[in-house]
DNA sequence: GGATTTAGATATAGGTCATAACTATCTCTG
DNA sequence: CAGAGATAGTTATGACCTATATCTAAATCC
């Protein structure tokens, strides 16, 4: 059945194809149900806020998990990594490089732990406060832009939608293979 | 080493250890204003849900990408590699490997184009429209439990936030250097 | 016909997420 | 108190995704 060459139409221009082709116009493909996939489109949605944070952070060199670490930190000082790690949805191995990078840039410490020698306990430097401060700033216009099509009602109630998701769809996953959760 | 011998008590539990029993609790940290910050919220979100995907589709051996550009060869037979990659937002370089691999299990097919030596007109195989197909149904439950908490009417509202989200956010976003995109 | 552009491919690098395994320390129990 | 087991942190590693620069072949423009 290699017989492909009947439905070959590719329905892309409904013009007549491009026989003189002026403009090259994008010729934008159909999606199909993609739109209508909360994955795909919380996908894009987060993609197109993040690339606004990374423009407006670059200044700063903060990468989203490095900026909301500095933000635990700051909201728990003394801290455990582990806890920390836990609250941001981060592995503990991947947070150890990052806590080692904002401890090299003296933005962060691992303080010794007072009750267990094994813990550290995580708090800010002042450099580490100061950056904060200003990265606050920064983060108000991005969150104004970020939010900026949406209403307040609209905006309160994304939030609240998305923390419903986070919940229900975190709850009960589908569970297939043990153990097998690759990303 | 300093005074090591400081045997004080545990503190890991605030009531005197695990003595009444409880389970260690999480301890949780206070988030401060991350739950509030739209790209950190819209991240968690779409890790939650993307983790049920996985799981789900597992079995059939697809990942996000890849189904997304079953998807989007299914409804758009004949078009280009670089409409594709620009339909779903992935860059043409990381396209060609995502198409590599569904060519080589068979699922896709990179025909030549007629008009155009230079491009590949794709198109699913058989046995492409029928793990589509069987897809189809996995994502209809995944669906489900991902907008499980929910109502019809909140669905739509998400969607339509989050296509409005994406929208302005990828219309003005912070701009640093010229030309760069997401990162 | 030569310059420019476009489609696709290759190579590469950085970031994120995940797991296994190791060391050091703590806790609990016999 | 000693050893078993749990916990905190680290290291090493791998899969996947994303982004850039560069290369080729082929199309298009002048």
């Amino acid at each position: 059945m290699t017989n492909a060459a009947q439905r070959k139409r590719p329905a892309r221009s409904p013009s007549g194809s491009n026989a003189v082709g002026l403009l090259a116009q994008p010729t934008r493909l159909a999606l199909g149900a993609l739109p209508h996939l909360l994955g795909y489109s919380l996908r894009r949605a987060q993609l197109a806020v993040f690339a606004d944070f990374h423009a407006a952070f670059a200044p700063l060199e903060l990468r989203p998990a490095q900026f909301s670490a500095l933000l635990l930190i700051d909201a728990n000082p003394g801290c455990k990594q582990s806890e920390a790690a836990e609250a941001l949805g981060i592995m503990q191995p991947n947070f150890v490089a990052l806590m080692d990078d904002l401890e090299a840039r003296g933005l962060a410490r691992r303080a010794p732990a007072k009750a267990d020698r094994r813990s550290h306990a995580l708090e800010l430097t002042g450099k580490g406060r100061l950056l904060l401060a200003r990265a606050m700033t920064v983060v108000t216009s991005h969150e104004a832009r970020a939010t900026g099509g949406l209403s307040a009602a609209e905006a309160r109630q994304l939030f609240e939608l998305l923390a419903r998701v986070q919940q229900t769809a975190g709850r009960d996953t589908a569970e297939t293979a043990p153990g097998s959760f690759r990303s």
